[in-house]
RNA sequence: GGACCUGUGGCUCAGUGGUAGAGCGUUCGAUUCACAUUCGAAAGGUCGAAGGUUCGAAUCCUUCCAGGUCCACCA
């Protein structure tokens, strides 16, 4: 045995040993309870950061489950990630001097496909330098073939029921990126705008001023609004205003909606371009004609056509000023929603779209929740988790991309109807004849990860899906609870009448050591890799969770995942020792020492116990620390400093019986530092064994 | 506007009713010993503030202050 553990001397080796033996293989066996984790897909062309290695709850899991005899299986899968690839392959196009709008659709589908490809080796080698065991030969992938039918299968199914319904509404669009998204992706900024005061001419006579954050949007107005309560404008309701610039003749209507204090009390309408006019429009059966175009540009305005957003902004101001209808112009805090990806402003544009009838669905799942079909720790994130629900609204899965499952919709070019199809349709299912279209839109990529958990284990195989579905635990941050955890608990239940997972185990995010989040541009990312590089696996795993507390973020620092590496080195060094002084040929005899050997005995049997309590209760943290300290600062400090000169005399049965606690205290621990503890193992119990199942 | 989290030694965090803890850092000492990636010891905290409950509060309750996160949103 080496003086020090070397990581890199132990930890390729042993994760090969680890996988050629098939102890990550999960089998179908009914002799066992199963014990089964859906990896949170890592997107197929991404790299591993920290959150990825966040997910060693994971492996503790898993690992810990297969000790205690579980057939234990850790699914993983990788995410063709919709916009995110789409957005990383754009960059490298651009690169080329090219952009998506030099191909047709099936090339562009092609080209990233094999970009994905080229890159999708790189995050699963990064998951096996964490020691993450992963089954590896039930790998899934978004776009296979039969997880895609499974997906068109769960749409045939809402469409029959219902759930899904096309409908012409507003969506938030990036005209950058050209594409519709849900509300859960639109980031809210705020900003310091200007609020306009614009006189209108009334035909009646006289004139009413309206406050607005967007006087282009004018050009598309329908009308102009008043609190009916209102006494300042009461005699005009019914009236007619002449809007400027366009001298078009639109009423004055009457809306509980208006708030009398803000701005003048009075509100133009623009239903095409904002969410709460276009409610009210509905409402007063106005119309709504769109001004800006899915280009961003301005349209069928006749005045400004083909001009950018702002500029015709800058347009129309500087023509009201010129008729003197430009009141007053005054600062105002405002909040502006832009795209996730991009950061450009978000236009509200009208545009049909595929939307989940969310209301039976999140009524459920609360049901779930509440009724403890699904167990959430930490528990505070019930809480959480139950107000997402309540606040759950109808989800437009259309997106205007091309990486990513078509919609399997199918629109009748006669009626004009729509169907849905799992199996691509050969004859329409409206008039029967050939003559339909599929919808060119694809899923938001969250459609298909709703249907994870059930999705992969029946692409599995159906026994696979019989024996470990509902899954044990779903691990994951905290950040993707309303996104990914929500709308799997939605899905998994509709389609297979039962929950996705038991539990709900969710880890924070990683900060660094200032607390700080991780980001690009502050330039504070710490990449798991190099500290594993530097430090080993054991130590990176054990500096996330060490002195934490679950469900709380964690600041990592380079000197923790030292202290780390210290402790894997601890525990290598304690068994060095007994290592070292094994002497078959040496006598056993009682110690002198006997109650200090009975007294340790005790302390342990103490020590497991509390261990696996918490290990039970999801204390991760807690039962590691334990194991530390018991380890380090008694066992080693204390009882091996008082015993020594008993084990250098040969005394054989302290030896064995301190052996005994050293190794049982290592299978408590091999969850949290897998190597270094099978590392030990094997010199004591031979190469061709494993702690890990042992 | 609503909700949640956090506030404990220099730094980062555990501790949720019974005499204040860890890691890192600091100081002093030890060391031919399994480990200097070690061991022993020490310094350092009125547990954000105030009030309340209790025999007893870092811990429970109320209010406030500070930092952070999420949701909603008035043109």
């Amino acid at each position: 045995m080496e003086s020090k553990f070397i990581p890199a001397d132990v930890e390729e080796k042993l994760y090969r040993q680890w996988e050629e033996r098939g102890y990550f293989t999960a089998k179908v066996n009914r002799e066992k309870k199963p014990f089964s984790i859906i990896l949170p897909p890592p997107n197929a062309n991404g790299f591993l950061h920290m959150g990825h290695a966040m997910q060693t709850y994971e492996d503790i899991m898993i690992r810990y489950h297969k000790l205690q005899g579980y057939e234990t299986m850790w699914l993983l899968g990788t995410d063709h990630a919709g916009i995110e690839t789409q957005y990383v392959f754009e960059k490298e196009l651009r690169k080329q001097g090219k952009s998506r709008f030099d191909y047709d659709r099936e090339t562009l589908y092609q080209m990233i496909y094999e970009f994905v490809e080229k890159s999708k080796g790189n995050i699963k080698n990064q998951f096996k330098r964490l020691g993450f065991a992963l089954d590896w030969s039930h790998e899934t992938y978004t776009l296979d073939p039969k997880t895609v039918k499974i997906v068109y299968k769960t749409f045939e199914k809402f469409f029959n029921q219902g759930l899904v319904y096309r409908a012409n509404r507003l969506v938030n669009f990036c005209t950058r990126d050209g594409t519709s998204f849900s509300d859960l992706e639109v980031v809210s900024q705020e900003t310091q705008g200007s609020l306009y005061h614009i006189k209108f001419p009334v035909k009646e006579g006289g004139s009413i001023t309206i406050a607005t954050t967007r006087p282009e949007t004018m050009l598309g107005d329908v009308g102009v609004m008043v609190n009916p309560k209102d006494k300042r404008y009461k005699a005009m309701i019914g009236q007619t205003v002449i809007l400027p610039i366009t001298n078009r003749e639109v009423p004055i209507i009457a809306d509980e909606y208006v708030d009398m204090k803000f701005g003048t009390g009075a509100v133009k309408i623009t239903p095409a371009h904002d969410f709460n006019d276009f409610e009210i429009a509905k409402k007063h059966n106005l119309t709504y004609p769109p001004v800006i175009g899915f280009d961003g540009k301005m349209q069928n305005t006749g005045i400004v056509d083909g001009m950018k957003v702002k500029a015709a902004r800058e347009e129309v101001l500087k023509q009201l000023e010129e008729q003197g209808l430009l009141l007053k112009t005054e600062p105002h805090e405002m909040v502006i929603k832009t795209c996730y990806k991009c950061g450009n402003v978000l236009e509200p544009l009208p545009l049909e779209q595929w939307y989940i009838q969310i209301k039976p669905l999140s009524t459920k799942a609360k049901q779930l929740i509440e009724d403890g079909k699904i167990t959430i720790y930490p528990k505070r994130f019930k809480r959480i988790a139950i107000q997402i629900l309540d606040d759950y609204i109808d989800w437009n899965i259309s997106r205007q991309n091309v990486w990513g499952i078509r919609i399997p919709a199918y629109k009748c070019t006669s009626t004009g109807e729509w169907f849905a199809a799992a199996e691509a349709p050969t004859v329409c299912k409206i008039c029967g004849k050939t003559d339909f279209e599929q919808d060119p839109d694809i899923f938001d990529t969250w459609f298909s990860s709703a249907q994870w958990p059930f999705a992969t284990l029946q692409t599995i195989g159906q026994d696979f899906f019989e024996y470990f579905y509902p899954t044990t635990v779903l691990e994951t941050g905290y950040d993707i609870l309303r996104a990914w955890v929500a709308r799997m608990i939605m899905f998994g239940h509709e389609i297979t009448g039962e929950v996705p997972f038991q539990n709900v185990f969710l880890h924070g995010m990683v900060r660094d050591k200032q607390g700080q989040k991780m980001s690009k541009s502050k330039g504070n990312v710490i990449n798991p890799l190099e500290l594993v590089d530097k430090y080993g696996a054991d130590a990176v795993r054990a500096a996330l969770i060490f002195g934490t507390k679950e469900g709380n973020d964690v600041p990592m620092s380079e000197s923790k995942v030292m202290s780390m590496r210290n402790f894997a080195n601890k525990l290598w060094n304690m068994g060095r020792f007994i290592f070292m002084n094994q002497n078959p040929d040496a006598k056993t005899e009682r110690s002198e020492n006997e109650e200090i050997l009975k007294e340790l005995e005790k302390e342990f049997a103490k020590v497991e116990k509390k261990y696996h309590a918490h290990m039970t209760k999801y204390e991760f943290a807690k039962a590691f620390d334990l194991m530390y300290d018991f380890t380090w600062h008694r066992l080693a400090d204390h009882y091996i400093e008082q015993l020594k000169d008993d084990i250098r005399n040969g005394n054989m049965d302290v030896l064995e019986r301190l052996k005994r606690i050293y190794l049982q205290s290592l299978r408590c621990i091999h969850p949290y530092m897998p190597f270094v503890t099978d590392a030990i193992w094997q010199v004591f119990k031979g190469e061709d064994t494993s702690l890990l199942v042992s």
